[in-house]
DNA sequence: ATAATTGGTTAAATCGATTTAGGCGATTAT
DNA sequence: ATAATCGCCTAAATCGATTTAACCAATTAT
């Protein structure tokens, strides 16, 4: 177990000050006056001696380490998955690396993990909160940490932020739903209740059917719980089912709850879209080849990464600038065949 | 940006020695003598202070950072981000953050990933590996660097392994195929070609297929870049298609080469199991609800990461023992209806 | 009575880098 | 001829924790 060779050891070995070694290694040597030809013997003897700084005593000094934190509630979610890879990419070709954290939607665990990050030194945060409010960050705004909140956002926030229009997604997936013949859609949601992506989608589809002479109980739509999500749902129509009440359609508000609501729905046999009609929020790989295809309001995720990451990097790199930046990004209504009451002979796309 | 408060801010501010407060922090307290009274008031104080060690300075002296690196090929499929979900939870309630590493199969961008993780101190690494040999891991084995091999393994690794039985894998798909009829089955297989679990998937279900009086030509079987991977599926298909060329049978070494053939499949016209049957290596949630449902040979997951991360932790908080530990999982065959070629009454399971 | 032990504590070294503040000899300016 | 400048390099401080080696007074052992 040979031990790690150090910068001292590299100075030593050719006779010379840390100094000069660290400020080739840094590039700066050009910039002190470090003459060519040394220049050249140090980087030599680096490679000979195959040294490689320890980046942990570099980010201890410098306070800069080099590493950004991101924080979702579930990396195994589809879409929080797609988020982690773009981001991944992004910051590993800025010479970063990622630390990604999953919250399972309970804030004190959220809180926790943010913290841990802070004393491990990341240099910037990208959060998808479940918090209830701006709090937290508006502290970490004020302190100059940099971070950018994604997806979720607050009232009265300060912190950068990035997120789609739910609200408009919402709206779209009502209207589209009305005129594929909905009367009393219903709205398959996900607690907890105040997460503002949630919340923005049904208040949007509220106000689509509103507009489509329609209505719906926004106060009372099922949320069901984050752990025992599919258990929940399954119930839930089974509930309808029992009692013969099954909406004409159904809006879910994330890729999981539309995942689980079309598993149950098949078995329970119920054939989409002749006897309901189903769309849901966040596209993913498999929506365009189950049978029937679903019909979808999509995220641009990757769009969504390179925002969030470019928010981050400006304030690493510069000093903020003073007004607050909340990118709000469109979102596309996909149609497949799930809500294809009438004539089902949309092509299927790609 | 109130500057951060350090352990010599709480020793000062009690008129006593840092090194006391710092034997109160790490629970050393009565060890060494520390009197109850003392300890009280440092315990108090570092609230009153709201103080936190710094992580980095701390990882520093000591050479332990609590954190762990996990390298796949890609975090966002499916099978990957699962595995990496089991492992952030187990290695949260450790007290260990988890660096998360996209390889896209580059052994260049592997190796430096590697190198970036062992610079940074990690201690100790999960890796599902792209390289062709056990070089570098019996390098980190002989340095005695924590670290485990999960999913793909080698011949003469000295590295503790987990992985899965691929062959058998692909030998009971064989049989499952050859039960249900089929009589030339094409294999859907991803490059690079070294990767040992394609490579034993194949095999196997070559063995099988063996054993059912069936032949295929392992060397030539169909072989997708990772990088294009839908592209190339669907020109593979359409290839068949026109030349009326369609295998009775296909099966798909992963979930991605699954999802993407029965996507295109089904673009190009053909019913499954009506017109050729279909299985793949990996169940995805999914796979469950398409129509077909998918027959696959499913790893168990959690139990991949729950003995990857306990062969880990006990390499870095003991001596590892001498004997090389390579632990194997049995697969379990998933029979849905992509396979039912007769009477497809089979139960869609839970 | 002197030495050894114990309890409670501290000063200083240490980890491996970066950065500050100069040093020294040779050249250029005045 | 003296001072200022320049080119090239170094010693030492520093980041914030942990850990080693002792110190001092009070008690116990011999």
């Amino acid at each position: 177990m040979n031990k790690k060779i150090t910068l001292a050891d590299v100075a030593k070995s050719l006779g010379i000050s840390k100094t000069v070694v660290s400020l080739v290694i840094n590039g700066k040597g050009d910039h002190h006056g470090i003459s060519k030809e040394t220049q050249r013997r140090v980087r030599e003897r680096i490679d000979e001696l195959n040294y490689t700084p320890n980046q942990l005593a570099r980010g201890f000094r410098t306070g800069r380490t080099h590493t950004l934190g991101l924080i979702v509630s579930d990396i195994s979610n589809h879409f929080y998955a797609q988020l982690a890879r773009y981001i991944e990419d992004l910051a590993w070709s800025c010479g970063y690396t990622l630390v990604t954290c999953s919250t399972d939607e309970k804030i004190e665990k959220e809180v926790r993990q943010i913290e841990l990050l802070l004393d491990r030194k990341v240099d910037g945060l990208i959060i998808s909160s479940s918090q209830q409010s701006a709090g937290m960050f508006n502290r970490l705004f004020e302190q100059g940490k940099a971070h950018v909140l994604i997806d979720r956002v607050f009232d009265n926030m300060l912190s950068p932020a990035v997120s789609v229009d739910n609200y408009e997604g919402g709206y779209q997936a009502a209207l589209h739903l009305a005129a594929q013949g909905a009367v009393s859609p219903a709205i398959f949601g996900i607690g907890p209740e105040h997460i503002s992506t949630l919340v923005h989608r049904a208040e949007g589809f509220a106000a689509g059917l509103r507009d489509a002479g329609l209505y719906i109980d926004l106060q009372n739509h099922f949320k069901a719980p984050f752990d025992g999500l599919e258990e929940a749902i399954a119930a839930r129509l089974e509930a309808y089912h029992n009692t013969h009440a099954m909406p004409d359609a159904i809006f879910t508000l994330n890729n999981n709850i539309t995942t689980f609501c079309l598993k149950h729905l098949q078995r329970l046999g119920y054939s989409v879209p002749e006897q309901l009609i189903l769309m849901g929020f966040d596209d993913a790989a498999w929506f365009a080849f189950t049978r029937p295809t679903v019909t979808v309001v999509a995220q641009p995720v990757a769009v969504i990464a390179e925002r969030a990451f470019s928010l981050l990097m400006q304030q690493i790199s510069a000093t903020p600038s003073g007004t607050q930046v909340h990118e709000v990004l469109p979102v596309a209504l996909i149609k497949r065949l799930s809500t294809a009451r009438s004539a089902p002979v949309l092509a299927i796309e790609d």
